[in-house]
DNA sequence: TCTGGGGTCCTAGGACCC
DNA sequence: TCTGGGGTCCTAGGACCC
């Protein structure tokens, strides 16, 4: 039998949302593009939301990392630009990206905001080389979009991933087979996908180095030292990786909401109302998915940065707000200690659809009745936008104040 | 120095059952 | 009295990604 080698390719948007500023201020009439000056993109300092979340080449040249707090980066280039991020605008030029790819297969994972991999294994023109396609690509998004892509060409999606992150911006690159040696293996060891901050440490404890001397050691003392982790990470740097491009979307397996406070809470009620607050998002965005969840999950960080967690399985799913949030509110009381609180989360997990458990939640009358008002609820929401519900509760609290 | 928010997956220990 | 082994489920925490 005639193995097939699969068609890859790693889309990915060069300093994503800092481009997608640029564009987007040079389409309303602003002269300056940001990508020629020191810019980052980055939270409100004000809000404690000061982190870098995208860096033009400029900043990059003076050391500014993604993640790193914007008063670090001034630091490094005291005359940095900060934009201010928005979201809904990010997700208008991740579309048109996708629109662009959706003309050449239908197998594409959106990985991310900014990036996706294409299966063009079924899909490549007889005429064409698939860096063939690369190439029209990355200039069909450039002249069509105003904004470079680079582009990995490879035989699955961890090399081209892998090549994608070569030389940047508006470049197209191939990692084959053949190429893993000469490409690949000569990079230090934290430039491999999966490879973070906690492993680097532990593998260079093992004289491993680069990709190339974590692909030469022994896959079985890698599983000795890191378990399932080990195998995968060997695996990676001998670019082996049978995994699909998942182009069918799946349903969320969790879903999630945390706010990094204004100041640090130590005011119990206070606490409440910002859990109940995204327990409400939570629950929203459960019942928009039409989904159920079996787990709530109360996350805080001191302001120490100490993370404590805890969780609970419910005895029957819901996407009810208000069981939802007495049971978060339960969590929060076993996780409360006094200690003044930075961020506050809420998640559910294990995650089912609703319809696979319709019949059971008829013998609930309780449930029923909590699902009718939320559904009241909802339906106002998207007809009036989310900010015009507030709950009693707040309405309260603002009049008081 | 002052440190976001949204996810996925894995591990380890304890409870419980056969 | 002194005491197994395997399996599953639940929980807390942590690593990693963008």
């Amino acid at each position: 039998m005639i193995k097939i080698e699969r068609q890859i390719l790693h889309v990915d948007v060069n300093n994503a949302f800092l481009s997608w500023t640029a564009v987007e201020r040079l389409k309303n009439g602003e002269t300056l593009d940001i990508r020629t000056i020191p810019a980052i993109i980055g939270g409100d300092e004000s809000k404690r939301k000061g982190v870098v979340l995208a860096k033009s080449n400029i900043a990059k040249q003076f050391g500014i990392q993604t993640g790193e707090p914007i008063y670090f980066a001034r630091k490094k280039c005291p005359n940095i630009q900060v934009f201010s991020s928005n979201h809904a605008m990010y997700r208008k030029y991740s579309d048109a990206l996708y629109n662009i790819l959706c003309e050449y297969t239908d197998r594409i994972e959106r990985f991310s905001i900014d990036e996706c991999f294409m299966d063009l294994t079924l899909f490549l023109p007889k005429n064409k080389k698939l860096i063939d396609v690369a190439y029209e690509i990355k200039d069909r998004v450039k002249n069509e979009l105003g904004f470079t892509v680079n582009v990995g060409v490879a035989n699955n999606k961890l090399l081209a991933k892998m090549a994608s992150d070569f030389q940047k911006p508006d470049k197209v690159h191939t990692l084959y087979k053949e190429e893993i040696e000469t490409k690949m293996w000569c990079l230090p060891i934290s430039d491999l996908f999966m490879v973070g901050k906690k492993s680097i440490p532990k593998l260079q404890r093992m004289q491993i180095k680069t990709i190339g001397d974590l692909a030469r050691k022994d896959e079985r003392e890698l599983i000795k030292n890191f378990g399932k982790f080990g195998r995968v990470i060997w695996e990676y740097a001998n670019g082996i990786d049978n995994s699909e491009v998942v182009y069918i979307e799946e349903k969320p397996k969790g879903i999630g909401n945390s706010v990094t406070l204004p100041y640090d809470y130590s005011n119990v009620e206070e606490i409440e109302t910002v859990l109940l607050s995204l327990v409400e998002q939570v629950s929203y965005r459960l019942r928009k998915e039409n989904m159920l969840a079996k787990t709530v999950n109360v996350q805080i960080k001191t302001n120490e940065f100490k993370v404590y967690s805890h969780q609970k399985k419910l005895d029957t799913p819901t996407s009810s707000t208000k069981i939802i949030y007495m049971e978060a509110k339960k969590l929060l009381e076993e996780l409360y200690k006094s200690v003044p609180i930075r961020l506050i989360g809420v998640r559910v997990d294990n995650l089912c659809e609703k319809d696979e458990l319709q019949i059971s939640l008829f013998d609930n009358k309780q449930e029923e009745k909590q699902n009718k008002i939320d559904n009241v609820l909802d339906n106002l929401k998207e007809k009036y936008g989310y900010n015009f519900i507030k709950r009693a509760r707040d309405v309260e609290h603002k009049n008081n104040s």
